[in-house]
DNA sequence: GCGAAATTTGCGCGCCACGCATTTCTGCGT
DNA sequence: ACGCAGAAATGCGTGGCGCGCAAATTTCGC
């Protein structure tokens, strides 16, 4: 445990070391747990073998987490932050809704064994609610990117928050229709299909708001 | 308690005698619960404290509700079961777009003096949890009423469900613009502005399908 | 009235979130 | 190299909750 030698080094780190060594134990929980959670199921899972699967104390899960759904759905919540940002890094000539359905294509294109893990969630009552909780808390940054992007103030008007909500509302449906056993359509292509009955609705506002 | 006379009137109720007994009691608790939640906050409510204020035990609490939150909400929940019917109800001629839009106009032009239940319910993470979760659940009739009314198969095809999804996030989106504070216009509008901009979304289907 | 069934109630157990105090670890200045 | 603030991890105790189980009470059909 005593390495006294590159300790130097390490000094101008970014995020300092300690933040790394955090982020490092909340994810060794929340990969525990989810791991658990699809070995046994969510009921044979208690806060003790998360907690020693993480090799913590069932104290220091609780610093992290304060219920099982919270620790099993935060690898997902993570990559739901990422979408507001999906949409703001496209260029900005780009259409609204091309802009949305290419940013969210993207973000559901890459690998995808995840198939289980969404299965779980979106199939057990309780992880389902933390999951649709998820969904609505990081609404925002969408809401911020896409009234950024057609000059709206995300705060008092209506369409943007309709529309980031109508956008998670889609990618739920396409990705239940992905869970379903019969499906053997990759989750980007579905998500495509949903957002392109979502696109009219998108191109409504630039219609009826043509300059600015 | 011991009224013999009028015994034999009812023999032939509808739903027993008893079934409207356990309706008003379920219904007592969770009045009792969203007073009293309204009344103090979330936090200072005890699950004794409402089962002392419906007049029933603490254990009979539970036997109808497994969480203040759900006992808190399930008002809110009846009415938004009826959101299947509302559309099942309209005339069949109607286009799909126009049908939505008036079975959830007539929804939400009714008396409310609800906004501040719809505040305590949507500023609380702890009850919007549950408000999300009621919303996802009682999609399906909803989704049955659209599959049935544009022929389509409700579990086999992407656009009912989709559109389902759509229509709540609509509610859910105006619900949240009515409840700002500088907001004046009435809940129906909003939905009604909403769900304008989601017709186009509900008319693609009918486009794509012309016959049948 | 009366018996069977359903509902209510009391009791107890296992679990869980969290406040608080203590211990251990990390980063930084000397 | 050393030690000292500060932060994180831990242990312990408490209040609360969900629910299984069995006894008591109420309801319903006859």
């Amino acid at each position: 445990m005593v390495t006294g030698v590159e300790c130097t080094q390490q000094r101008i780190e970014r995020p300092g070391l300690r933040e790394r060594k955090k982020r490092e134990t909340r994810e060794a929980i929340s990969v525990a747990a989810l791991r658990l959670a699809l070995e046994r199921g969510l009921d044979n899972v208690r806060v003790d073998d998360i907690a020693e699967a993480a090799g913590v104390s069932p104290r220091t899960y609780n610093n992290y987490f304060s219920s099982r759904e919270e620790a099993i759905c935060a690898l997902r919540l993570e990559r739901a932050k990422e979408m507001g940002a999906a949409l703001a890094g496209r260029p900005s000539d780009e259409p609204l809704d091309q802009a949305i359905i290419n940013a969210m294509i993207a973000m559901h294109g890459g690998a995808q064994p995840e198939k289980e893990t969404l299965r779980l969630i979106l199939h057990s009552p309780a992880l389902r609610a933390e999951f649709l909780k998820n969904m609505a808390e990081v609404e925002q940054p969408l809401i911020n990117a896409i009234a950024q992007r057609i000059g709206a103030d995300p705060d008092r008007d209506l369409f943007p928050r309709l529309l980031a909500t109508i956008v998670f509302s889609a990618i739920r449906a396409a990705t239940e229709q992905w869970l379903r056993p019969e499906t053997t359509e990759p989750l980007g292509t579905l998500v495509g299909q949903a957002l392109a009955y979502v696109a009219p609705a998108a191109a409504a506002y630039e219609r009826e708001v043509p300059a600015r």
